[in-house]
DNA sequence: TGTACATCAGTGAACGCGCGTTCACTGATGTAC
DNA sequence: TGTACATCAGTGAACGCGCGTTCACTGATGTAC
């Protein structure tokens, strides 16, 4: 589809937005190294050197997709924190988010799962970009007003993504029929049971 | 320390070994593709061209690697689906299978989580070296024996499987004090209750 | 409304570099007689 | 035991290719007067 834009300049407005999806679509089924510019531009239609106007190295456009998406997962916890009450409504709306968040855009989904550990590095675990200090948070409450029974912090949010993050691979790599939405309800209950909710 | 080593030929016995190791390191540190040939040479202490006396190619190597470590974990389910006898004799072993493993080669055992997309596309799943679907009979069996309630075979294999990789993603990555064998116990009793085992 | 100019977002060709791989070679070791 | 030869596991230099990035340029659009 993209060969049918014609040859000479012209504006084709949306294309940071074009670049960024295809970027994300490739390095979510390649890796970032597996990936080369060259590859993205021809996807979206441009020459390499329309991609250096909005994003200044490879790198930077790693980061920045890797960011908007992991740094929304991390606003989104800690506004479930601030919002619902107790741990169980907590709970059914922290896996809503994540089954909503890989409905929405499961290339960026799988693109945070695989390059996490890539770009954690550079983020302080006291960022408010953090998901997973905020998820930790929210056991650490539970477990301060009595809602689940006292047990390593680290441990058992380990415990609650893993079964969170564990059936989003299974979908993205065809071993589930359906998207963990479709199976909110057994997750959400997985993980109640697994931390010893009442 | 390798650089001690002098500059002309010597036979040096375990150069293959050597590269394995050294290989199957950079590989879970920085993926396959950010891992030059001439990294693995300059670690071991040889030249590129002694890596391709031992595999044809950089994929060659990169599989291989994959191949024995998660085939081992594939055939050590299955040894334990033939040996044990219930349900809960089996989980414990697998807890403590997959916990050994980490505990004896933490650099395999994240290689092998790392990179199990690039290489499982390969891999049949009536294979004997798939150990995801080896893990599946164990709760297919279970079901069969009424000793976990019916439910989603995929689904079960996927929360399982999460609560016992997280914790070793996480210890990889510094968040937890201690390797997943220390929890051991923990993992294993948030199987039981998460699938609902009696 | 028309003209002059600045800016923006592209092109396309080129750059140097590091990559995976090859190859002629060498010296140590094992084997046959 | 000694000699001739095959094989094995290295060296080190070189190969062509694809990579990330740069740059002079162009045409369309927005702005000032």
């Amino acid at each position: 589809m993209s060969l049918a834009r014609a040859a000479s300049a012209r504006p084709a407005h949306g294309t940071r937005e074009r670049i960024e999806a295809a970027a994300l679509r490739l390095f979510a089924a390649k890796g970032v190294a597996g990936t080369s510019m060259r590859d993205i531009a021809h996807e979206v239609g441009v020459t390499e050197g329309a991609i250096y106007r909005h994003f200044a190295s490879k790198d930077d456009l790693a980061r920045a997709l890797f960011l908007s998406r992991y740094g929304a997962l991390a606003h989104g916890v800690e506004a479930i924190r601030a919002r619902a009450p107790d741990f169980s409504n907590r709970l059914d709306a922290l896996v809503r988010l994540f089954a909503d968040a890989f409905d929405k855009d499961p290339a960026g989904f799988a693109y945070v799962l695989v390059s996490q550990h890539e770009h954690l590095r550079d983020l302080p675990a006291s960022s408010p970009d953090n998901a997973v200090e905020a998820l930790g948070r929210v056991f650490a409450d539970a477990m301060a007003r009595g809602e689940i029974p006292e047990q390593d912090v680290a441990l058992v949010t380990a415990l609650a993504l893993g079964l969170v993050v564990q059936p989003a691979i299974f979908r993205i790599y065809g071993r589930l029929d359906a998207p963990p939405s479709a199976y909110a309800a057994e997750i959400a209950g997985a993980i109640r049971r697994a931390v010893g909710a009442a």
